[in-house]
DNA sequence: GTCTATAACCTGATAGAC
DNA sequence: GTCTATCAGGTTATAGAC
């Protein structure tokens, strides 16, 4: 519900045509990464010609940089707001995988698309994200809620890094590697479907057990 | 060590010059990607010009297929065969989480690289995965070892293909996403090889952890 | 705003001298 | 085997008509 409402305000003063010039390339930067794109596949999808690509977003450039930018809103809030809400940790913890899984599977090339374009160019990232302002998140409830949970002796001794690097790592490669999962794993792709939807419960159990002493 | 095997056999019977060209190259497509590898940087590196380049490897699809097959040698027997040797379950997985990790950090663009090529290309994909020998995997001995434990009232009912994802996503994941979890948690690069250090202990626990009953 | 035509540039690949 | 020079094709971007 986060994500319609960043959406809709986005989207919200776009004529018809610059939306569709919007989703087509959302489609193909997702899909490809930026260097793989072609602005003709983006003009094709949006069923119009190259130029006016051009006339409304000037460049390839800018064109990916609207795309970027919408995938860091729409990931952002859900990953790291979600967590640092005033909620059991527990229920927190059920919530977040369910919604994230939710989102993902509604956008699967996301994850990867993120890591890929991060990977060849940091520095075009880290500026979008401290923009965000979900930059360098602070997470104090989190870690609130871990510390009290350690302190009273009911959870092991793991930091809030490393809990958040486990938890998106469970919840996020099985969709960036999910084509070297399938075939390695030989499953077809309602079989995959099936295995994700099993992870909503699987991922919190794990986490869970995994602090509890 | 059985990856040094396969690059030795494999860098064998090669000239200096194809060695310096094939190691560039890995690097520049392990780092850009097909799509943002340039030949003329490979041909820098290397310390070459780029005619040579096509010299010995005909073209820009064949040298990225000879990266791209070392990538799947180096990863695949240390994924898969380990995982299905004739040791105890709690071993294996140490052993196993401990040699991915080195290996990893020693190519730390292999799994980013392996994911993005497959999903913007995943015929060529297969077809390398499953002349690979390691294409559809079987565990058949992981497999028994699980059964084994769930019969004994030991281990909890889970799918040996969410056990498999589970554990390559905590081992991957923190190399593939590094630079979002570098940027998001605001850790340095010496933070950040310990946090991987650390996750040799911390993730066969995890695993174990949700196993046990 | 939308189109066609084309410019300007880049990149993989080849020809040919040494 | 290695180099320089160049071609051929493709891609982003723009000019200009409607």
């Amino acid at each position: 519900m986060i994500n319609s409402v960043v959406f809709y305000q986005t989207m919200n003063d776009k004529s018809e045509t610059e939306k569709k010039i919007f989703e087509a390339a959302r489609d193909v930067f997702h899909r490809r990464g930026f260097d793989g794109a072609r602005m003709q596949e983006i003009a094709d999808k949006a069923k119009i010609n190259k130029a006016l690509l051009h006339y409304y977003y000037r460049s390839k450039d800018k064109l990916f940089e609207a795309v970027f930018r919408e995938a860091l809103k729409r990931i952002g809030p859900i990953m790291f707001e979600a967590l640092d809400r005033e909620v059991p940790l527990e229920k927190k913890l059920k919530m977040f995988v369910s919604n994230y899984i939710d989102l993902v599977t509604k956008h699967p090339f996301i994850p990867g698309f993120i890591m890929h374009e991060m990977h060849t160019n940091k520095t075009r990232f880290k500026t979008f994200l401290k923009e965000n302002k979900h930059g360098i998140i602070k997470l104090n409830k989190l870690k609130s809620q871990l510390k009290e949970g350690i302190d009273k002796g009911q959870y092991k001794n793991v930091s809030v890094e490393q809990l958040i690097i486990n938890v998106f790592s469970l919840c996020a490669f099985p969709f960036a590697a999910r084509p070297v999962f399938q075939t390695v794993l030989d499953i077809d792709d309602a079989g995959y479907r099936k295995v994700l939807e099993e992870r909503k419960k699987l991922i919190p159990e794990i986490i869970l057990m995994s602090l509890k002493k």
